[in-house]
DNA sequence: CATGAATGAGGTTTCATTCAT
DNA sequence: GATGAATGAAACCTCATTCAT
């Protein structure tokens, strides 16, 4: 117990201490994670395979770095989203209209896909299989909720400006995001799929479920 | 090894004796585990959980009944697909048009996730876990991959026909499906969601999108 | 309790008044007993794998005319000694020496393996794998041992008569067996064996080891 | 799967890196394994049995030393063959007949038996009880049948030098063979045994059977 | 007699975590 | 900081036996 929370608590401050930069060893550890996750899937990411992966001769290690699996994962999601959001807002923000800037989403997502299928692999097979029940994990997919309402919030905008047509922007931005991380689940384990142009498809797609009459 | 094969042997004469009604613990066994899977996920479905849904004492039961886990998995996925076959066929014969049948398609397996949330819960769960690594589930993986094409075929058709705009017809419909089962996964533990009014969305998103112009 | 008591108190009365000819149904199930032992050992020959070798539908029934897994491996062993008894008697009293018993005693087991190689199999395979401290079967393991004792008392009798030199007829008698054995535990596995020449070099070494100077 | 090969991986790694004197407590695991199968035989030996006698509080550790059942029995057998190894090779290559060199090893393998009787017991029941079918175990039984041959060869010089008369050497080893296992297990289970007194006429049995008219 | 469902014990393995060094 | 042994829970599976039908 009191090893434990102390631990617990040493790791916090390390993690607030550090900000952005990660040690060196929990960089490693999640670099392992995101490819073993992708390899088997978010359940058979085990402690074990991870070491392995990592190059560490033990589990034990992780235990060390990293305040439980949640935890582990957590970063893990964190660091693609750095990544994805590094990429993509320069990407979208390049582009005025609303339309354009949904087509620099959709397209962007699947080329950030073709550039690092197991970092998009690894946060789809995570974000999936999170359920509500999972303690230290709910306060996580309220981020994720959060962040799909901001691009929600743009559907709602464009269809204010008269740019997109009247639908449910909740209903639109959860099937783009669905059909989005199908692909990205299939590129995982296909390497002949082409993922840019299942993009371009998936932009002309929703460019003519959303575009005004 | 070889019992387990003896006794895949013995239960699919069993089974093919039983007629088209399961021998009974067998379809209560099925339940209780589109049950626990809609609730705590398909990893975490395990025998102990299933055996106390059932009322069964113990998980050897369920081996005694099924041979291994992806046999359970299999009579799972094959009950909901008879589930939703008698439900959607008719639903969708009803209709000439290509636009009509494919609004029929999307509503219906709403509508029957608005009936039968756990089930589609638990179907959905199974296939988005699956992976081909998993020997015994490959060929299971093959099927589901088939009924797509049958779809797939269908949209063909109607861009032949000239119903249908020009599109690539598996990006599409992989994005249609992707679309019902976000809205499944979501419904399992979002009593609150109106599902019917989500398919009818969607099946608004997908008329526009697959419509000639 | 007195379930059990009153069952195999039933089955050792209709063992008593079935005297040598089984029930049909005892008899099969010990041939395939004898059949599972030969292939898969003693151990491993379980009650389901003998009931499917037996054709019958559950294990059930072999708990049902046997008072247990001793109980059908002492019948076994009863069913392939009486099979034994029956084939090498004859052979053995054909001759007057000695020596001449001796031989046709050893190349006379390994005959009848060569007859029969699963029967010799299963009851090798059982009395190499009995252990004192199995309880049920020590009385049984007394009797094998009053059956060596007999022939013991034959190579005795030999020394007495000057026929055979002098030797420990323990060890010499052990290590006829053991070899014998030996060779029937390799035929099951090994259809290429000349069995019957093995048996005249056997014949051949324990006459030079036995037969006075 | 995969986590057995990588983690039989690490082992085999960890494995090479501890020189020659095993992490101290594999060989407690080896140690206690080989009580275990001396008292209640191979297939008896059940980790949770072996771990009591080691002093280990779960099976978990054994299964984290070992990579399986498999592992651990190859190891015994490893363990006991260099034992036996250390032990015979002086006391056979100190004579230079062939006849001198057969009744060392006889009468010290049974020596042997009489200072380590666990230890033969064990390898014994293993040795036995090893099937074909037992993947993993195939190459082990190879290599058992390579050292057989070695002595088989040996026999077959002395022949050629006319020490030892004609007589098929397969067929006599495998016989010496099967008479030093059956007198080790019952030394096993029978203290009373004099295990020296047996190897001295089993030497003097196989003396006269082998020798030159 | 026969069936086959049910039971509970016991088997091996994997897992995340803790802790002494 | 780093290591890897130890732990105990939990997983799936097989077994012999019992029992209602």
């Amino acid at each position: 117990m009191q090893a434990k929370n102390s631990s617990a608590k040493q790791k916090g401050v390390r993690r607030a201490g550090a900000s952005f930069t990660e040690t060196g060893r929990r960089a490693q550890i999640v670099a392992a994670a995101i490819e073993v996750i992708a390899d088997v899937g978010y359940h058979r990411a085990s402690f074990a395979k991870i070491a392995e992966r990592a190059g560490l001769s033990s589990t034990g290690m992780i235990s060390y770095h990293f305040d439980g699996r949640d935890d582990l994962m957590r970063e893990v999601v964190t660091e693609v989203l750095r990544l994805a959001e590094g990429y993509l807002r320069p990407r979208i923000e390049a582009h005025r209209s609303y339309a354009a800037r949904l087509r620099a989403s959709i397209e962007g997502n699947l080329d950030l896909c073709a550039e690092y299928p197991r970092h998009l692999a690894a946060i789809t097979e995570i974000l999936v299989n999170l359920r509500g029940g999972e303690p230290g994990m709910v306060a996580f997919l309220d981020t994720t909720e959060a962040n799909l309402a901001v691009q929600v919030e743009q559907l709602r905008k464009a269809q204010r400006a008269g740019e997109f047509r009247d639908f449910d922007p909740w209903v639109m931005m959860r099937a783009i995001r669905a059909a989005i991380d199908d692909v990205v689940r299939r590129a995982a384990h296909d390497p002949g799929l082409d993922v840019r142009a299942a993009g371009r498809e998936l932009a002309d797609l929703f460019d003519r479920a959303t575009r005004s009459a």
